[in-house]
DNA sequence: TTTT
DNA sequence: TTTT
């Protein structure tokens, strides 16, 4: 519950649809990944664009939202929980990967 | 400059202390871990306590505060931003880690 | 500078243009609201909507930027910082008001 | 339940113990405030210290915390959502109020 | 006073 | 992979 320990807040677009599964206990996933931009001067003065793309997860009801609202270009805020989860490659390897586990977006610039 | 597009807060406490590197620039630097701990009930009832670990990097004057007053169980709250980066390891393999840039530190449990 | 202690976030709608001051000192000053709504059920099951009105500053360069870009109706989002203030009102009596000190702001919706 | 549109997060100290109500209904509620403290330089180079006073309201589940773990001069990191409410005074005259309606705690410097 |  |  508590969002006060671990929050994130991004505003950005989804670089394509999100991808949505349902198991067989009924509970739904959409994973979907937004870019964030920013601008900034270096040191020789020159503006540099920087992109961050982050990992996105929405859980049942959020995912509902998911597939029916955003799709490809879609501008949205979110908040949620930052997650670092470890998982094995089909190799055996292990890998470690992040994602934000969302509990509130909000649909940004509809007319 | 715009936090507003890529925000992470946390409150935790710091698994060790934190590691300083001067670099010939004198750009200094300071990374440590802090653990944010949650806790749910899982689809049994029972408690379970979750712990996640996070990567923060803090530079210059933010360094100097974390070699300062920073160390192995301090309490602290956070404000940065999200950046994942990719490095090769000794073998060639590209490999893919997430930080937090820290912008705001505030310290804990003072006094 | 510290943002940790005291931050406020919302993403609304201006419900009129910015009031736009320059001070002799040449300090420029942006005034505005904006409406934040939400949608709640209440206890006999109706949809209830809910709107509240801020007051928001802006000073100097963010304040350029309100008068620039910003007008009534534009979305936004911003982070800030809450502060309460007293002033005399011309009959002598003490009034109290709430504000929200600008320190970043995306604008929202652009295509 | 969008708490994207509207957040406020405080970290600081309670001036006074909570104030607990319990209504008819069974409804309870704590109120209290607490003091955020900054400190900048002004234009003659010296240090400011500035205290704001906020109004926060917890309810039910919330309300029974505060009344079992917060007392004056207890340190809280606290999320919640900002309220402007009118009332009248006794005398029949309008008047204005801004509340920071909390919906998560956490106590600092337990420890 | 905004907007959906 | 988004967008300006």
């Amino acid at each position: 519950m508590s969002n006060l320990r671990n929050s994130v807040q991004l505003i950005g677009r989804l670089g394509k649809d999100p991808e949505i599964k349902v198991f067989d206990s009924g509970k739904k996933l959409a994973t979907f990944t937004i870019a964030t931009n920013s601008a900034y001067r270096n040191n020789k003065g020159d503006k540099v664009e920087e992109v961050q793309w982050h990992n996105l997860v929405m859980w049942d009801k959020l995912a509902d939202i998911a597939a029916q609202y955003l799709k490809k270009g879609s501008e949205v805020a979110i908040e949620g929980k930052l997650v670092h989860r470890s998982y094995e490659t089909s190799e055996g390897e292990k890998r470690y990967t992040t994602e934000i586990n969302v509990n509130d977006i909000v649909m940004l610039g509809g007319k």
